[in-house]
RNA sequence: GGCCACGUGGCGGAGUGGUUACGCAACGGUCUGCAAAACCGUGUACCCCGGUUCAAUUCCGGGCGUGGCCUCCA
């Protein structure tokens, strides 16, 4: 099958073609770590990690290679652990540390925290993640490698980029160089024209610094676009097959990147796509700090479960504005819920240690390749749940899709359900505890340090025992001989149904109402035999 | 101001030069003693104006609206 994307130099979706058949490369641009990451961020996280998963599929198909199944995808991510917002906040959280010192704190706070959210939004590790401060050697080189070509000359102990006489800049962003002359202003740094652009700068004291290229005699540091052209190079090549990033890096920095690494190498193209994501706003609006909407992977973490806001992402096509709202989570979370129970309720609790795999169904894969349709992969997915019926092959098929998609993970789906049940408990203390269930439900899930014993003493507390299922779900377990009153009124309602006796069933179904306990009557599908089922109504 | 993107039913959101995804909501039905759940089905849309065409929501031009970048909140 044919992957088609949108390539932002060309605006055409073009049929996608390695130029290595033995070997996919990718590079995405990562974040800057000095603060938690927002749901912005986490937009091209989830969005490449989905190419990223797409491309394995594919090069496993061996769609490249005529059917060997030898092509490996290398797909790297660069984390940005130099900069000045990393300066001002190591100076501001620590201010006692030497700046040195105070950075690194920061920067491995940062990304180790960075990790932790982007995971629980169900996205793989990129096979390399190389940090800016380590490849400040291979900067310098293609530093001086543009110095050498007089593509870049020196000012004030900078490094500036001369971007007169470079025919093709401006033609990615689509910009007419003629017009960006004359907006181009409020500029920090010396430079012949304005449009040029920083490569190395001196450092102020106690920032960060390392010997500088074309002899200059202070010690410096990189600027921003060069390390993304340095990494990429190390790990990928002079040309490579997909860049990816947010719509908002396209100028200046990927227009800068490219300039770059297509002047130091003579090479004519940095990469063959140029994909980019949408922009993301948060209620119709900008998410900025001033509108106070700002909105972090972390703190949504804590109440809403990592694949509810992955779910609300694919549901949005990669390339359109995506306006993120809690009702969209509301609706993304609802539709999980159904979705883990249509599987259960076929293949049990159990699935969560079975090992069982299908192959990632046709029609998924077809709606991937059409320029990573995930609206159309999630129309595709929907019509699988709702033909599940109680077909075991359909339900496991589809939780295979899930979890191709990163949507669903067998092991710890159980708590994606809003089910909460318990043998011979009353229905007061299931009430009670149902709702520290609701409470906790998200925070357990994501698996957030200190929720489980939180949860577990509230639950004591209330006289109940937690057990845990094999899909990550959780009862309640009897603790002491306390009777069964739901389970006995319930008993006591099948008896009246069976007398035909309606007012005193629905006598007791309205007095279980009252607790907060509502019945579901179904069939026994094998006996036929009448069953009823209970959940707690809030 | 320059450039770019977007504007689809009550809401969200794909796609297409002719047959109108998908989800939620709404409505109708099946099932049920009733209810709930489940299942089945139905309706409603392509911002405005002009052009190209046998035919445009889809292509082109203009307008209006929204958002973004140009300006270290991505």
């Amino acid at each position: 099958m044919d992957l088609k994307l949108h390539d932002t130099l060309t605006r055409k979706k073009r049929v996608f073609k390695p130029l290595d058949p033995r070997n996919v490369r990718m590079y995405v641009c990562g974040p800057t770590v000095y603060d938690y990451a927002h749901i912005g961020n986490a937009r091209p996280v989830i969005v490449f990690d989905v190419l990223f998963r797409l491309l394995r599929h594919l090069a496993k198909q061996g769609v490249w290679d005529k059917g060997k199944d030898r092509t490996k995808v290398t797909y790297v991510r660069n984390i940005t652990d130099v900069d000045d917002k990393i300066n001002a906040r190591a100076a501001e959280e620590y201010p006692l540390l030497p700046l040195n010192r105070a950075i690194r704190e920061v920067t491995k706070k940062t990304s180790r925290q960075f990790h932790e959210d982007v995971k629980l939004l169900g996205c793989l590790r990129p096979s390399k993640e190389p940090r800016a401060t380590k490849h400040i050697a291979e900067m310098k080189k293609l530093i001086s490698r543009l110095i050498l070509k007089k593509r870049a000359y020196i000012l004030d102990d900078h490094v500036l980029f001369r971007v007169k006489g470079v025919r093709s800049y401006g033609r990615l962003s689509h910009r007419s160089l003629k017009y960006m002359k004359s907006s181009a202003r409020g500029e920090v740094a010396p430079k012949l024209n304005p449009l040029d652009f920083v490569l190395w700068k001196p450092s102020k004291r106690g920032e960060p610094a390392w010997k500088s290229p074309g002899g200059i005699k202070v010690r410096g540091r990189p600027g921003w676009h060069i390390e993304c052209s340095a990494m990429s190079w190390k790990y990928l090549g002079r040309e490579f097959d997909i860049h990816g990033g947010g719509i908002d890096l396209l100028f200046p920095h990927h227009e800068n990147e490219r300039a770059q690494s297509c002047q130091a190498f003579d090479e004519a193209e940095m990469a063959k796509v140029w994909v980019h994501n949408g922009f993301l706003q948060v209620e119709g609006k900008k998410m900025s700090k001033s509108l106070g909407n700002f909105v972090t992977i972390h703190e949504l973490l804590q109440t809403w479960p990592g694949e509810v806001l992955r779910l609300q992402m694919l549901n949005t096509h990669y390339r359109q504005p995506l306006d993120w709202t809690n009702a969209k989570m509301n609706s993304a979370q609802s539709e999980l819920e159904d979705w883990v129970i249509r599987i259960e309720k076929v293949l049990g609790k159990s699935i969560g240690k079975s090992r069982a795999k299908t192959e990632v169904s046709e029609g998924l894969i077809k709606a991937l390749c059409a320029d990573l349709n995930t609206p159309g992969a999630l129309a595709y997915l929907r019509q699988s749940a709702k033909r599940i019926g109680d077909d075991p092959k359909r339900a496991l098929s589809f939780l295979c899709d899930c979890e191709f998609l990163g949507l669903l993970n067998r092991r710890n789906m159980g708590l994606l359900s809003r089910e909460f049940g318990g043998q011979g408990q009353s229905p007061d203390l299931m009430i009670k505890a149902f709702d520290i269930y609701q409470s906790f439900r998200s925070k357990l899930h994501n698996k957030l340090p200190g929720a489980k014993l939180e949860f577990e003493n509230r639950i004591r507390r209330l006289g109940g025992e937690v057990k845990y299922l094999e899909d990550g779900g959780v009862h309640l377990i009897q603790t002491d001989d306390s009777v069964g009153k739901i389970d006995d009124l319930i008993a006591k309602r099948t008896e009246a149904r069976a007398r035909k006796d309606w007012i005193e069933s629905d006598r007791i179904r309205d007095e279980l109402a009252k607790m907060g306990v509502a019945l579901k009557d179904t069939k026994d599908p094998e006996t036929g035999e009448p069953k009823t089922t209970w959940e707690i109504a809030r």
